[in-house]
DNA sequence: CTCTGACCTTGATATATATCAAGGGTTTTT
DNA sequence: AAAAACCCTTGATATATATCAAGGTCAGAG
């Protein structure tokens, strides 16, 4: 249940065993199924979710109601929205499950206990938000300026994990591209 | 010269003179002129810059030699290619001045000294880098699927400063337009 | 004081990509 | 097993934006 959290935890820092059963119980599992909500645009986020086992994506709506794909979650990653949940402010985003899901659950007021009680456990999130920043930035040079087809290339390199378990107009979604010309970029790749 | 970086820290966490003493003592001040390299691509980023005073920018070149701006950062910000900083590896991305600036710099050994001596240090860079996370990926909401109006009226919402210490065709790379387009934007605009 | 380079604007044209439309698999639901 | 919903593809057309080209303003350098 809690495998992949624990391994997520010593890939970064060391924990002592009291530490790990402290954060441990800190968290909540939870089950989520395919197409559920986690988080519905209007509502504050009041969780951290930590992908034990499963695939989930964020995304907004714009005015004229086209759907953004912010990003994905699979095994082993975090979900949430950080601007609602630090802030208190109703989301802007939704987040909604691609595949039945085991996650782990943690709210503000936990959070914050966590990290005044554990400084490895502080330490963990500052790596693991900066690497979310790094990768977040690599995303943002690719789309700005890359040609529709220079995206996907870089995608699959990537991460072609997601061509995998993410339909592929989601995929284009988060790519900012249109489905159809996706599927055109795809059409001329395997010839 | 430390004035924007006190408050910084302060700002986010409470720090003790000797603390404060401690921190100050492993920046050093530097001075910049415009167009001067902080970084140049193919080296590796070896120091975090707070900006006490001035402007600079952060840009990628691309295979056809268009440059993509990745950001700007202005008195009381902080400008490092992370990725490079933290992996070792050499930086695709330049660094350049925008203005004559004072800096402060802070090479590795030194930021993973505070971090150890410093628990208000880790916090701050926490919350400093958590906050950078949620302004970057409200950035990527705003690049993708917004037409260059929308990303356009948005920046002067969100970032006025920009227009006033940036030459319009930074701007427009930061945009993911072309000057000539953000041009034409302005000028219907102000009609 | 004039020259030069940096910066911005405007016009004409080209093009990548969106949009509209239809059809055909596949999976899920009833 | 049929119906419905979802997902992907392909074609035709439209459009936002890039690109190419030229001219103008302004500040700093010589």
């Amino acid at each position: 249940m809690f495998e992949q959290l624990y391994k997520s935890f010593h890939q970064h820092v060391s924990l002592t065993n009291e530490e790990w059963e402290l954060c441990k119980n800190n968290f909540r599992p939870k089950r989520m199924l395919k197409r559920q909500f986690l988080l519905q645009e209007g509502d504050v986020c009041r969780e951290l979710a930590f992908v034990e086992k499963g695939a989930l994506y964020s995304y907004s709506v714009d005015s004229k109601g086209n759907q953004h794909v912010i990003r994905f979650a699979f095994d082993g990653w975090w979900m949430a929205n950080l601007q609602s949940f630090f802030t208190g402010d109703p989301s802007r985003l939704n987040i909604e499950l691609l595949e039945d899901s085991e996650l782990l659950v943690l709210d503000l007021k936990n959070h914050e206990t966590l990290l005044e009680k554990i400084p490895a456990y502080e330490r963990y999130h500052r790596i693991i938000i900066q690497n979310a920043y790094v990768a977040l930035q690599q995303r943002v040079e690719n789309a700005l300026g890359l040609t529709a087809e220079e995206k996907y290339s870089r995608l699959i390199k990537q991460s072609p994990e997601f061509m995998n378990r993410v339909p592929l107009h989601l995929v284009a979604s988060y790519l900012g591209v249109s489905p159809e010309t996706l599927s055109r970029v795809r059409a001329s790749f395997s010839r």
